[in-house]
DNA sequence: CAGTGAGCGAGCTTCCGCTTGACTT
């Protein structure tokens, strides 16, 4: 029999969907997206990647049209819904009701080709209760096509973004670094913020704090309070002072500790008069349910989960039918909710605690899609967290949830806060005015269910109480005990993961499903890195942001994401038109310089300016640079290089040292005693000199410690180690014998030197400016003479070709009759017939590569044309300026990999040194 | 950031937003 296939993005969901569609019915998921633009190179058909926009699978030059594909890893899935389709009368595209949603549908429509006579529907609903499925059922509308461009000039935008401007990072600051729309923005708030800290200057201010004693009528006799005024003039305090530590607000007293001091001996013997009694109701509404980020705040602040451990932990609430969806920007509930929440009060806490009428949460994120409920318990009766059998993580996260859930159905918490005055005056004259105050609250209300967490310690919980006694106008007081207390302004806050999602979310960058992602893309890119539950940005992000700035304002803008919002809106409210917006952003116009000149003419970075950030004065030239190996000082040395020119001092700088923290004096200390880890092997026996190993650029190696005025005349033996020695391990005689290096072996019949050394393709031999290589580093102790003409006898051999044998043989090219080989090489392993090479591809291993397979790669390569000799003609100027970037850039690889490691292995012994003391 | 001599096959990195498993440790 046939039934109505309707399609909807989540399989928890669909499961759902289905009992309250019951027979007739089949409801699957697409599980997300189902096409999109190829990730890389490997996913890009052939037929695109020649072409000049291959790389972006946008043909810029034609309208904008964009090359989706089926990732691999669905293909199987739509081939399912194919055949369900087959048998369907009518198709229901049940995604979810935003632009993205939107586009799914229509992706979903453009895949399946369903049959003429197959209806398509477009239903939709923003809460999953049977009632709201059975009415979406019954009254279906069609796609949004406009909504659908909005949706595809989004994502055509994001891809021109990223995948133009990263290149540009490669090429000037690090291969593999990222720029987008959404991640580079995060990092400058982290960038920006460490800026604002490292130009912090702390201001220091006194005020006076006592106990005063209310007397023996009042129940509570105790009672704290702060200096407010001196002879009228409001006591300064930290709000007074500007980031720059000086005093921004006119009129008033800014004590120092000596003035404050003499002011507590000045009241030693006042008596206080209560000079006025303030008294203002208290009122506190609840917390509007979760959102994603919302939840996200609340679960890093209270059960200190990370944004991602958060949303896993509630995808598997949500799979188990425990709470709705968790990515959402709605603070919605359905109607049922709604009820379950008031019953729970009821049943809990009791009718005094229910409002009358049901509260209603508007939406206060602007740029809000709504496509789904808050989120909450599921079902229309709430289970408590004990009734649903959940342990650990699952059972805190949906306490949480539940709790701010019930609670966001409760009355106001009511109350009283009450200001007191109280004056006095000092034996030396001046007339003092202390401030107290107090909050009681009469009624908790929903406070009783939940109470919002604070992310920092100045900030009162709301149901904090602070009791005052009942004093009135007139009363007399006493100071019980009177003291100076200093007080120092502090540096803005470092983002946490909570806080930043907060930051992006308020200036509607980002998305619910990405937030947790855009931290750990800012993570893994090496941008900022975590220091407790600090996100510290790292000095790369500093050159990353400079040069954004400096050449991509516009698209590092903070508003640059809520302007494109509201060009996608006129585009889904059919005001403005798709092609025109992209090619106003790429190619640019009259008002706006484009993506693409941008990205082309910029020839003029100087790198290396970008890398530079001075330090303190600049006058004093120190400055901290990011290099090749990661962030180093660099300052004014002593004297003058042997070259004349004025020497400098470099040091290293340590990993995890926040950029805020390296200030003047910090970098005067590195740079007086550079952070080498220097292993100390002993005496050299010859030279007498101290011998030690260390790491450096090159890798391990050992050298021998000039003393300081030998220094600038000489310098001093190195050697690198031999791979089969580590620094831990590595000897004093191991040192002795690589210092010997170079080594002379003995002279040819012609009496030219021949000489064994370590160099930067291994070990060879060097007999004037004929080089061999050597096979094994210990040769170079071992080899002897006659060893040694007998390789000077053999011809040079040329390349590795003659050296390794084949990994693989596969039999003969179907074009060229060539038998193809596997061989091993400098770039990885490739086939070759002889003529042509193909590196393999990241998806083939030798094991399975078949003739085929290995005919298809050479075919391939074979199209592109006779690449060395016609390359090498057309474009040797390009090759040429490329060579040196190339090569550039392969290093940096290899240093971003080793300086890694190097990070790593510091910080486990940072850590083991942390843990021994 | 220690200091070195050749000649060889390139190809890939990257965006943001929707969704889950399938992997390994």
């Amino acid at each position: 029999m046939a039934h109505k296939l309707v399609i909807v993005e989540s399989p928890a969901k669909a499961r759902t969907i289905a009992g309250y569609l019951g027979n007739g019915y089949v409801v699957e998921s697409s599980i997300g997206h189902i096409r999109d633009l190829p990730n890389n190179a490997a996913d890009t058909p052939a037929k695109i990647k020649d072409k000049p926009w291959g790389r972006l699978a946008i043909d810029v030059d034609n309208d904008f049209t964009p090359y989706y594909v089926v990732p691999r890893d669905k293909k199987s899935h739509i081939t399912k819904l194919k055949s369900l389709l087959k048998d369907a009368d009518a198709l229901y595209l049940a995604t979810d009701e935003d632009r993205e949603g939107e586009a799914i549908a229509w992706h979903l429509l453009e895949e399946l080709k369903p049959k003429k006579d197959v209806p398509v529907h477009r239903m939709v609903f923003h809460e999953i209760t049977k009632p709201a499925i059975l009415a979406a059922v019954e009254n279906p509308r069609h796609i949004n096509q406009d909504l659908v461009e909005a949706q595809e000039t989004r994502r055509l935008l994001d891809r021109l973004y990223g995948y133009e401007v990263s290149p540009v990072l490669w090429r000037k600051v690090m291969s593999g670094l990222s720029a987008g729309r959404v991640q580079s923005v995060a990092t400058r708030l982290v960038v920006d913020r460490e800026k604002e800290r490292m130009a912090f200057r702390a201001a220091s201010y006194w005020d006076l704090e006592g106990t005063f004693d209310a007397g023996s009528s009042h129940d509570q006799r105790m009672f704290p309070a702060k200096l407010h005024s001196i002879d009228g003039a409001r006591v300064a305090r930290g709000s007074d002072f500007g980031q720059d530590g000086q005093l921004k607000t006119a009129g008033v007293a800014h004590l120092d500790r000596r003035a404050a001091e003499a002011l507590v001996d000045g009241l030693r013997d006042t008596s206080y008069v209560v000079r006025s009694v303030e008294s203002k109701p208290y009122k506190r509404s609840p917390y509007a349910p979760f959102r994603t980020t919302t939840l996200q705040q609340e679960a890093s602040r209270k059960l200190g989960m990370s944004a991602s451990v958060t949303m896993s932990v509630a995808q598997r609430l949500y799979e188990a039918g425990h709470i709705t969806y968790m990515r959402t920007d709605s603070t919605t509930l359905s109607d049922s909710a709604i009820g379950a929440a008031r019953d729970q009060v009821r049943e809990l806490y009791g009718a005094e605690y229910l409002p009358d009428k049901p509260r209603v949460y508007a939406s206060k994120v602007k740029n809000a899609q709504e496509a789904h409920e808050a989120i909450r318990p599921a079902g229309s009766s709430f289970r408590t967290p004990a009734q649903t059998g959940l342990t650990g993580e699952q059972f805190r996260l949906y306490e949480l949830i539940w709790m701010r859930t019930v609670a966001s159905q409760m009355k106001d918490a009511v109350g009283n806060t009450v200001s007191v005055r109280i004056g006095g005056a000092a034996s030396t004259g001046e007339d003092v005015l202390f401030s107290a105050s107090g909050r009681t609250i009469t009624f908790h209300g929903f406070l009783k269910a939940y109470v919002e967490g604070t992310d920092s310690d100045a900030t009162a919980k709301d149901d904090a109480e602070t009791r005052l006694p009942n004093l009135t106008q007139g009363d007399g007081v006493s100071a019980a005990s009177l003291a100076a207390a200093g007080h120092e302004t502090k540096p803005p806050a470092r983002f946490t993961e909570a806080t930043l999602i907060k930051e992006l979310e308020d200036r509607e960058i980002g998305r619910p499903s990405t937030y947790a992602s855009i931290i750990g893309t800012i993570l893994n890119r090496g941008y900022v890195y975590k220091k407790g539950t600090a996100l510290v940005p790292a000095w790369i992000a500093f050159s990353v942001i400079r040069l954004l700035q400096e050449h991509f304002e516009r698209l590092v803008d903070y508003e640059f994401t809520a302007n494109m919002e509201d060009v996608l809106d006129d585009i889904a409210g059919g005001r403005k038109d798709k092609v025109t917006e992209l090619r106003e952003f790429y190619f640019g116009s009259d008002k706006l310089a484009g993506l693409l000149p941008l990205v082309t003419g910029l020839g003029d970075i100087d790198a290396k300016e970008l890398a530079t950030f001075p330090i303190g004065d600049p006058a004093d030239g120190i400055a901290l640079r990011v290099g090749k190996y990661g962030p180093y000082l660099e300052g004014p040395g002593d004297g003058t290089d042997p070259d004349g020119t004025p020497a400098t001092k470099r040091a290293n700088v340590p990993d995890d040292l926040p950029p805020d923290e390296l200030n003047s004096a910090k970098a005067r200390e590195l740079l007086a005693n550079p952070a080498g880890e220097e292993i100390d092997l002993g005496t050299h026996p010859d030279s007498g000199l101290q011998v030690v190993a260390k790491n450096g650029r090159f890798g391990p190696y050992v050298t021998e410690v000039l003393p300081e005025d030998a220094k600038k005349s000489a310098k001093p033996r190195t050697g690198s180690l031999f791979k089969s020695m580590s620094l831990d391990t590595v000897t004093l005689d191991d040192a002795i014998k690589l210092l010997s290096l170079p080594r002379v072996v003995g002279e040819d019949a012609e009496g030219v030197e021949i000489t064994a050394q370590n160099g930067r393709y291994g070990p060879y031999l060097k007999k004037g400016t004929d080089s061999r290589s050597l096979t094994t580093e210990d040769q170079l102790l071992s080899i002897t003479l006659d060893e040694a003409l007998a390789i000077y006898a053999q011809p040079k051999l040329r390349g590795r070709a003659a050296a390794a044998a084949p990994l693989k043989e596969l039999g003969p090219d179907p074009v060229s009759g060539q038998p193809i080989v596997v061989r091993s090489g400098r770039f990885g392993d490739y086939v070759t017939d002889g003529e042509y090479n193909a590196t393999l591809r990241k998806d083939d291993t030798i094991e399975e590569l078949t003739l085929e397979r290995a005919a298809e790669l050479l075919a391939e390569r074979r199209a592109k044309g006779p690449a060395k000799k016609a390359a090498k003609k057309t474009t040797k100027k390009a090759a040429a300026k490329k060579a040196p970037a190339k090569k550039a850039t392969a290093k940096k690889a290899t240093a971003k990999k080793a300086t890694a490691k190097k990070a790593a292995a510091k910080k486990t012994t940072t850590k083991a040194a942390a843990k021994k003391a």
